[in-house]
RNA sequence: GCGCCUGUAGCUCAGCGGAUAGAGCGCUUGCCUCCGGAGCAAGAGGUCGCGUGUUCGAGUCACGCCAGGCGUACCA
């Protein structure tokens, strides 16, 4: 390059463009001195093939030497291949994940979680370490309160006869109680969306509301109060109102004024926005959904909103039933957990999750308390605004705002989410010597769970500064993210049941001379595989944005694309009539001879499972994994394509036997890792 | 404010400091008298958000911007 500038050359030009010139310059220089190197390497006749490509020097081993042992190594450990011998690692890590609720429904968001959660298990164990894998049931806290008070109080003795079914029934119970709960919230954050987006309706309920004012039907403040929260588009506080329900009141009015607009529409005319103005954000709904969304609202208007304030009182009594172990309330609870937990078992059953552990909150709440107080008495945690508190910047002597606090306990005493971790994570060191911690959960908790590292650490567990949070981002919908709210998040199994579905019948049309048992379990291999690659396709702090159409295709990218290269091995190898067994004596003479680029590229990627697990394990990435095994699939088929094996002539016949034998050996051990089957025909 | 994450082809995403930045989907066109066409081959499609550095070499590392998302004391 200094010479390049001395000569001259590169004189007039930016620096970026310099470069591109210098190295347009340097390049064939570089290429002879690779084919000078080359000639003299190839010269020594050690290796099968030297070559000098853009100025790099690719050297070829002897092939069929490096093939037999390869093959052999595949063969002989076979479902081992790819894997350390098991606990060869010291370290000894307890991976929690798949943290589901009782009293509440899962959905496709969970999947991820578990899915991620079981191929992070696999992948670590497959590395050589001691695992232990552990589920966290959340069977206490606001949510299965707030089942409980709904069941009780409005569906006592419905839920359906039969296991199957009343875990499910219980999580619609739990998305009722939500609703019921949450209704004043969302008809005013309705409104206030509304007349936030549409002037129109602004400007007329301007006028109505006037009206209603001179007909002296409500309260003259109340009605001021609304029309300027709406007229400058703020958030209405029910607090502020004389008559809270002036509400189911003016319910109505909204209702006339919205159906107006969709009936008499004018089409919307966008404004250019005026210099310096930013334009408006488009309106999240059109003048139908708003009406629809009035309508869902106003059905329960008149019934549910002045029953709220009572049954926010409610639930709060029922919390003091479950804090005073009410031998009643605690049966019921006991009776409830028993439908969900069998609900939760067929889930991870089907998922293929299976956990040396069951942790549940419960169990850990009395344990919290006793932490509480000992972080009290330490002087660690503090008492602030009336709950205990740990100021963990403060302790740590850190200037600036790092972990900042954390409450540890209510200020009426019951537990939070951390005063319960607090206790497990205590736990796993404890009782199950866990050196390492790691928690699979959605990334949107990982300052939280910094927190619970840096407290365990204040008390006195120096295990805690190893845990790690394996963080990941939220499952999408096409349409936005999945909102509790709106209910719009797919169920599990739902979800579940559309991917069988569709795998059946592209059986049905792919392969309809298999039998019906076949099938069935083939629709199932694919069908579930599909979706955990789907999950496990993606970096974990990308949000996956879920397709059910996507999700529904299996082409390309795609687990069915991997299990059928699977397939085809197993098919090649039926046809031959061979066993693994007899390639044992023939792995010593194996005779590629002239080795194909396809071939060569083949033994390559067999040969790397390996080395891609431990990197998997060692960055805690599936990913890894998935891109390796669907890479070994796409060179397989290159091979497939260029090189007949069963065509092909002795020794070159035995000795691609042999290599398709390994491959299928490859494959089926990579989609093991991701939790994902092979089937042998699809 | 502070912190974390993201930005690569029309879309969804890979990319272990190294060669001409790769897949899938979608689009165009070929390939079943040949081990299973859930496949293969070819084509079109790129200022790797912007800038400055470090380096023989940067999509990759550092710093600074821009844009978006998330978190930030009694939710889980």
């Amino acid at each position: 390059m200094r010479d390049l500038e001395a000569s001259g050359e590169l004189e007039g030009l930016s620096k970026k463009e310099a470069k591109k010139k210098a190295s347009a310059l340097i390049g064939p220089w570089a290429q002879e001195l690779a084919e000078q190197i080359a000639a003299s390497v190839g010269a020594t006749g050690r290796f099968a093939r030297v070559e000098a490509v853009n100025g790099y020097v690719n050297i070829s081993y002897n092939a069929n030497a490096v093939a037999a042992r390869l093959i052999g190594e595949v063969l002989d450990a076979d479902d081992r291949y790819g894997l350390a011998p098991a606990d060869s690692r010291a370290e000894r890590i307890m991976i929690e994940h798949s943290q589901l609720n009782t009293h509440k429904a899962a959905h496709v968001g969970h999947l991820r979680n578990i899915c991620l959660g079981v191929a992070v298990t696999n992948i670590i164990r497959g590395a050589g370490y001691p695992t232990i894998a552990a589920t966290y049931i959340g069977d206490i806290g606001r949510h299965v309160i707030m089942c409980l008070w709904c069941y009780r109080q409005f569906h006592q003795g419905e839920e359906p006869a039969g296991d199957a079914s009343r875990g499910r029934w219980l999580g619609e119970i739990y998305a009722e109680s939500a609703a019921r709960l949450a209704f004043r919230k969302d008809a005013l954050a309705f409104l206030h969306t509304v007349s936030k987006e549409d002037p129109v309706f602004v400007e007329a309920i301007d006028k109505m509301l006037k009206y209603l004012w001179r007909t002296n039907t409500v309260d003259g403040e109340d009605i001021a109060y609304l029309l300027g929260r709406v007229t400058h588009q703020q958030e209405i506080d029910v607090s502020e109102l004389r008559d809270e329900n002036v509400i189911v009141t003016f319910w109505p009015i909204i209702g006339d004024q919205l159906r107006d607009e969709v009936e008499n529409a004018q089409p919307a005319v966008p404004e250019p926005p005026a210099d310096g103005e930013e334009a408006p954000a488009p309106p999240s709904m059109t003048p139908e959904e708003r009406l629809a969304e009035w309508e869902r609202l106003n059905a329960r208007m008149a019934d549910w909103w002045p029953r709220v304030p009572r049954w926010e009182q409610e639930v709060k009594e029922t919390f003091q039933l479950w804090e005073q172990k009410d031998p009643a309330f605690v049966t019921l609870w006991e009776t409830t957990r028993g439908w969900s937990l069998a609900d939760l078992r067929r889930i991870f059953d089907e998922f293929g999750a299976t956990f040396d552990v069951w942790f549940s909150e419960s169990e850990v709440e009395d344990e919290g308390r006793q932490i509480v107080r000992e972080l009290l008495e330490q002087g660690i945690a503090e008492i602030s605004d009336g709950l205990p508190v740990v100021k963990i910047d403060e302790k740590l002597g850190l200037e600036q705002e790092t972990y900042r606090t954390m409450p540890i306990l209510r200020s009426d005493g019951t537990t939070l989410y951390a005063t319960k971790d607090l206790a497990l994570t205590q736990k796993k060191f404890v009782e199950y010597h866990a050196d390492r911690a790691i928690w699979v959960v959605d990334v949107r908790q990982s300052l939280y769970f910094d927190q619970i590292s840096k407290v365990l650490e204040l008390y006195g567990f120096a295990q805690a500064a190893k845990n790690l949070h394996l963080g990941y981002e939220f499952v999408a919908l096409p349409e936005g993210a999945i909102s509790s709210r709106k209910g719009n998040a797919p169920m599990l199994e739902d979800v579940r049941d559309a991917i069988l579905t569709r795998a059946r019948e592209v059986i049905e049309e792919k392969n309809p001379e298999l039998s019906e048992a076949t099938r069935k379990e083939v629709a199932w291999q694919v069908g579930i595989g599909a979706l955990k690659y789907a999950m496990l396709a993606r970096d974990s702090n990308k949000v996956i944005v879920f397709d059910p159409e996507e999700a529904l295709s299996f082409d390309g990218h795609a687990a069915p694309y991997i299990q059928y290269a699977h397939a085809r091995a197993c098919r090649i190898l039926e046809n031959a009539g061979i066993t693994d067994a007899k390639f044992e004596k023939a792995l010593s003479a194996l005779d590629f001879g002239e080795t194909a680029a396809e071939e060569l590229s083949l033994l390559q990627s067999v040969a790397a499972l390996p080395e891609v697990v431990q990197r998997a394990a060692a960055e805690y990435r599936p990913l890894h994994v998935t891109n390796y095994v669907y890479e070994l699939a796409k060179t397989f088929n290159d091979f497939y394509h260029a090189c007949p094996v069963l065509k092909a002539a002795e020794p070159v016949r035995t000795a691609r036997l042999a290599l398709v034998a390994a491959t299928r050996t490859t494959l089926r051990n990579g989609l093991a890792l991701l939790g994902i089957e092979a089937p042998e025909v699809m």
